[in-house]
DNA sequence: AATGAATGAGACTTCATTCAT
DNA sequence: CATGAATGAAGTCTCATTCAT
């Protein structure tokens, strides 16, 4: 499981102790997703990292900490795909808009484990400041993103009456909320589907950088 | 301790009976949106409903129980309101679906109390069956219920190219992430503000029914 | 064990409650007493008193507070205890302080198990100020006494050179000298013995009020 | 980490040896006073000494052993001052027993430090008999040299009426009990009251070898 | 119907000890 | 020799539930 330099020193013990940490933070992942929060323990995660019971507070040192570290984790995880999409994606505003959206449903982030580990955080973040910050600084930084692609596009596409941070909220709630209805309903809420809507949306704004799909429903999934 | 009246008869009973269930669950509401899910304990609970440790247990058989209960009663009180909202708005469609956008947006169903007891069983729905069957009983529903609206909007204003289903989906996908939104930023997403965000996403479609609201945003608080 | 006043309503309660606190004290002592302070769980007091494993969180709300709770029934045994005394001496002021020095070697007070625990609760005293406080008010009343009763026995045998605080001091660490000894070789300082070496310091003192004790050591166990 | 003399021979590497292990007694007894016996971890001792973890278990087999090496380093401390005190006091045997006396209430010996630990392991001495071991022997050799003193003095003094057995027993404990006291009320219980306190209870049985000291109390902190 | 004492399973955490490096 | 990661037993405490009153 874990790939540790064989000929190396001291980086091997560090390497080793990132290895474990994250060996952690996938098992609690993977405990949230399945018997949600309440039902998550340090036995759950420990048992599912395949360790002993009280390696847990040697690399964390509370199982607190553990959760912030798990949602920083996340956090992170979903900034450096979109960051990485953006820069793939190339230099036309549009383009960059329509990657966002497709990294936001792409199963490396908008997966069935994910989205119920991040509907859990958000549960419990109303009453735990260290989340709602982490939630905060990440949305923040997203929402400057969107709004300034929203602004280049409108300036581009000289669309009348549109302000840029009223869509960039919209959209950003559009994809929370398709999130949401996708955790309760993931047959009905796919991936296509779900890029499909945001188009849609963003198709009323900008209708010549997004034109409506007119195609039928088949073959969706 | 508790003064009951006397002579009463059986229809009195059952009303102390109902009375007593719905403190306890006003309580748990009361007790999640403070604490969370995780710190709710049944003691948490009584004590706010200002009852014995032991009352719990017979008027609910279990906290499970307890809690199933209480999210069905989040869901009747939010289709109480608006179905009832429905009828008030008149016969006009376009009238009854800007009915049904304001009462989920109104303070009475969207305050921060609700809104942290709602995520919080969103939170935990994944993993809880029961939870899940609850939440989708009702969104079908109310899913069905915008549908039918945007699909006689559609016809009346005859549209081009909208499929009402998919906007459905997309007004109630905007409304939970507004509400996710309101759950971590209340005081950037405000209720007038909310509003706006819905109306302009339906103008998109709808544009001689919801026409662009163009005035600045002064006084939208 | 508990004896219930069988006709009583909520004192009933009350006289139970009570008696499962002191239960729960006598046991601790009696743990404290066999296995010490380092030794002493939570395990290990409720066993000794035939209690399930959570009730002292109920009764007691931590582990701490039953400890600080037992230093405090010890330490208002042995004032109760000799309060008693004194009352019972009479009213001459070396009657009484004699009683004074036999109580403090009665077995009531001062058996091993007692000792024992005295001398655990010293042992933490130092970085334990709850501990600390109990230990100095109590030894505070207890020297003013014995200096009271110091200060008229000087002034009826018109001692010279007597100061009374210094005999007391002197006296009352005598005592717990004599405890500390006995703790470790309670053999050899028997209660008898305890009590001739207080008299032949007193003698020193006030020797028209404390004879010495001439006869052999013989019985004097 | 460790800077050792590379080209030592055996001899440094057992003085090497001998100093860590000294450290880490010493830090022991550093633990202890400030956090008491039961709070005194592994941890906090190797904190203490500034060495890694794991060292404590290869120099003493385990922790119970590393108490008793710290008791005897303490009890061994105690007893080479005494002797040292005892010869350079010359042959009379009262100026010896003063010696003795203030040595017990030097400050190397009766300092907060020393006495927080001593009493900790008095406290766990009943249930400890290899902690009984230890002080039952160093107090055995003490008494009968103090013992050896009171008869010596008593012959000289022609005293009547004075059992040396007696008289040893009580200075001990009141030093014992003086100790006590000091441990829980340093300020009031200071080195120059202490010796007052013995040389009166000594004025009372050897009144002609330790006249008794009618100086006022001023400046004897 | 209501109370609250009692239970005991199980959660989190600490920590002495082991052992590969 | 020394380090510090890892282990797992055991400790404290919480809490849902039961039940006598």
């Amino acid at each position: 499981m874990t790939l540790i330099n064989e000929n190396s020193g001291r980086s091997d013990r560090t390497a080793n102790r990132e290895a474990r940490r994250r060996q952690l933070i996938e098992a609690t992942i993977a405990s949230i997703a399945e018997l949600g929060f309440t039902d998550t323990t340090l036995s759950t995660v420990t048992a599912r990292a395949e360790m002993s019971h009280g390696t847990i507070n040697f690399h964390f040192k509370s199982k607190d900490l553990l959760f912030v570290e798990t949602l920083k984790y996340l956090a992170e995880e979903h900034r450096d795909h979109w960051l990485a999409a953006l820069e793939k994606a190339g230099p036309r505003p549009d383009k960059q808009l329509a990657a966002m959206i497709e990294i936001d449903f792409d199963p490396v982030i908008c997966n069935e484990k994910r989205l119920a580990v991040w509907f859990a955080f958000w549960g419990e973040a109303k009453c735990r400041p260290a989340y709602l910050d982490i939630c905060g600084q990440i949305d923040a930084e997203r929402l400057k993103e969107i709004e300034g692609l929203c602004r280049m596009i409108n300036e581009e596409g000289q669309y009348p009456h549109v302000d840029p941070l009223l869509v960039a909220k919209c959209l950003e709630s559009l994809i929370d909320g398709i999130w949401l209805n996708k955790l309760c309903q993931p047959e009905v809420y796919r991936r296509s589907e779900a890029i499909r809507m945001c188009n849609s949306f963003l198709a009323g704004w900008f209708p010549r950088h997004f034109p409506l799909n007119l195609a039928p429903c088949s073959g969706q999934s």
